[in-house]
DNA sequence: TCCGCGAAAATCTCCACACAAGATG
DNA sequence: TTCATCTTGTGTGGAGATTTTCGCG
């Protein structure tokens, strides 16, 4: 237990501590006491009748009192980070916000977490239930919709949680599968199909040192590559999972299953009608989970829309390729023009009836 | 509240070929 | 080991087809 201590005190290293326990990171700000309460002792304080209203502590600063509700991101956000996050890029300026409602009275046992997370789930349900999905884990005796973590970050769950950064822990069929749908939903080529439906999702390196600084925080090991970093060898437990949680769809044994991001070809087959079991880890500590969120914050802060040319001469080509009906067709070489032009002239000066030669 | 219909929007598929990368001699 | 040649796979855009979403009665 004493090991569990540590590491929240590592966990919560860039939190605001509970002004009461001064162990634990603070998950709550009571303005009428003007004090940053963890969940433990604001459930002792403001237990009962207490009628102290009380607000989230930004999720992304997590030392500062939220201000905005961003119902899209299911967060809770101080007026700077949400300045931050929101002006990120387009679409995250569409995400539509609202003020923070104070959490009155009684918080814990009282379903209050969940009713307000209902608020924002209700936009995103498939992400909360993906996230709940992959941390079904919550404390003996506890409400699994009021635990700490589950409730704070309720709804974060989707593709962009990259889920295959526990490979590197796993056994190969779960790397393959994730590896697989990894490439796949983020745009890389279906060749077997020789089609190309590939709209790339990059991510920007913005701020990386923020972002490393803040695992360095969380006591996780970062690295500056594209793999992010590692989580602690610890995770191993295992769970059955829905497929769409990682895209994942049954095994056809057939390599060319045309598999879509955005939605499954005609004809394939149901995705819950399948049975794909994945080794997945699910007893995350809560230092898994932040470290999960936060990176699941960075990338959905950073990622892009827009397609991208890799190959501005490929591009040159395929605008200057002669096309039929928008596919692209063959292009006749100037001296088979000219051997054509040639063949009909002579064929319409033997004979005026103007034959059509036929090569089928 | 549910259903059916049509319109609009979103997404997918297809094509040829230049080019990059790997394999081979 | 280096170079040349061959083979294989990738990436590109527009039109039509298909699917999904939305509004209306």
């Amino acid at each position: 237990m004493l090991k569990l201590e540590n590491s929240r005190t590592i966990k919560h290293h860039g939190a605001r501590g509970c002004d009461n326990c001064r162990s634990a990171a603070s998950t709550v700000y009571c303005s009428q006491d003007s004090a940053f309460l963890c969940t433990t002792c604001d459930a002792r304080i403001h237990a009962a009748s207490s009628r102290h209203e009380r607000v989230w502590v930004c999720e992304a600063c997590e030392r500062a009192p939220a201000a905005f509700l961003c119902k899209a991101d299911a967060a809770s956000l101080c007026a700077a980070c949400d300045a931050d996050i929101h002006s990120a890029n387009p679409l995250a300026r569409r995400h539509h916000r609202v003020p923070i409602t104070p959490i009155p009275g009684m918080l814990y046992g009282s379903g209050l977490v969940m009713a307000q997370r209902e608020d924002i789930d209700g936009d995103d349900e498939d992400e909360a239930v993906s996230w709940l999905l992959l941390n079904p884990v919550f404390k003996n005796g506890e409400n699994p919709n009021t635990t700490d973590n589950g409730g704070m970050f309720g709804g974060e769950g989707d593709e962009y949680l990259d889920l295959d950064d526990y490979n590197s822990s796993q056994n190969s069929q779960f790397n393959d599968q994730c590896n697989n749908n990894q490439q796949q939903d983020y745009g890389v080529i279906r060749k077997s199909h020789g089609s190309d439906s590939v709209v790339p999702i990059q991510y920007q390196k913005v701020k990386e040192n923020e972002v490393q600084e803040r695992y360095y925080q969380l006591g996780l090991d970062y690295e500056s590559s594209n793999t992010g970093y590692n989580y602690p060898a610890s995770i191993s437990h295992s769970v059955s999972f829905s497929p769409m949680d990682v895209g994942v769809v049954p095994d056809q044994s057939t390599s060319d299953a045309s598999i879509s991001h955005q939605r499954a070809p005609k004809g394939t087959i149901d995705l819950f009608s399948g049975t794909t079991t994945i080794e997945m880890p699910t007893q995350l500590t809560p230092m898994d989970r932040q470290a999960r969120v936060l990176r699941y914050r960075e990338k959905k802060k950073n990622r892009k829309f827009e397609k991208t040319i890799r190959y501005a001469s490929r591009k040159a080509y395929a605008e200057t390729r002669p096309r039929i009906k928008g596919r692209f067709a063959k292009r006749t070489t100037d001296v088979e023009v000219e051997v054509d032009q040639m063949f009909t002239t002579s064929l319409m000066a033997e004979n005026a009836y103007g034959i059509v030669p036929s090569f089928l």
